[in-house]
DNA sequence: CGATATAGACAGATAACCTGTCTATATGTC
DNA sequence: GACATATAGACAGGTTATCTGTCTATATCG
């Protein structure tokens, strides 16, 4: 009745595809707030995701992220006034400088880890582990190369 | 070796179902901009998918777009500025305006549902439709309540 | 050594949202 | 019909997450 557009159309897969994706932010950062974490937002995925446990380069991390060193930079910068990250110069390279996480970053990574599979879990109490298993197998065919 | 973390933690189900997302967003408004609608976005679509054959309230669009009324107003006059769209009085409500699609408008949409089966196209050419018939079932699935 | 490339900082812009407030118009109640 | 309340949307202003362009300091290559 409202969407006699997209019924007509039938729904995109872009469209089914953000559907759980956004709900799954949602409640991964929500649940990050509840546990103390309330200015971590989803962006800063980007961060966690490539860091490298000795250190990265903004440059690398950018590129990893698939973003500009600009924004990558502007990133990195709340992260490290949230006490999440501190930078030190690259002994190797006077330009460079290493950004690593604190304590309390690592924390905001184990949790985000657990609160992603909880996320998951509840897909799989919803649609069973097989139907989860094959949704995992055709995604991760997809993201091949 | 860059992914460490990523790997030892798997890929997070939010982030296999980012990629393909964003893909087919890259694919589908690059092509809209190849067919002569460079500036229509991908948020824009919160309001073609949403409008209605004979106009529809900002108020309802933003509802049914599931965001505030400013920011469907901000949408809308750009669309607006872009021949997209046309806004006039609601004749059974003075404090309401309908805002309807012109024909430039309909050749988007219709531009918009095509070059998304494009993409659907090459994801079946990929993995194969009845791979791709399983991942729009559980999405649908997963899109229910 | 000098030319060129790279790391990242600084400045400024834009898109896509948000909250809060205000006016005009409707609507439901007495 | 008057008045209280609700709704439609405009106006002002803020934030987040990106971008481009430019600049300096440091490296590296020939």
């Amino acid at each position: 009745m409202s969407d006699r557009n997209i019924t007509a159309a039938r729904r995109t897969l872009g469209f089914l595809l953000r559907q759980p994706y956004e709900r799954m932010q949602r409640e991964v950062y929500g649940g990050l707030a509840a546990r103390g974490f309330p200015d971590i937002r989803p962006a800063h995925s980007a961060v966690f995701r490539h860091i490298a446990a000795g250190g990265s380069r903004l440059t690398v991390l950018a590129e990893q992220a698939g973003m500009t060193k600009q924004s990558m930079a502007y990133l990195v910068e709340g992260l490290a006034e949230g006490g999440y990250l501190v930078t030190a110069p690259d002994p190797t390279d006077g330009r460079a400088r290493l950004v690593k996480l604190t304590a309390r970053g690592r924390r905001v990574w184990d949790a985000l880890i657990a609160l992603s599979a909880e996320a998951e879990a509840r897909i799989a109490a919803r649609v069973g582990p097989a139907r989860l298993a094959e949704l995992r197998a055709i995604l991760e065919e997809l993201a091949e190369p």
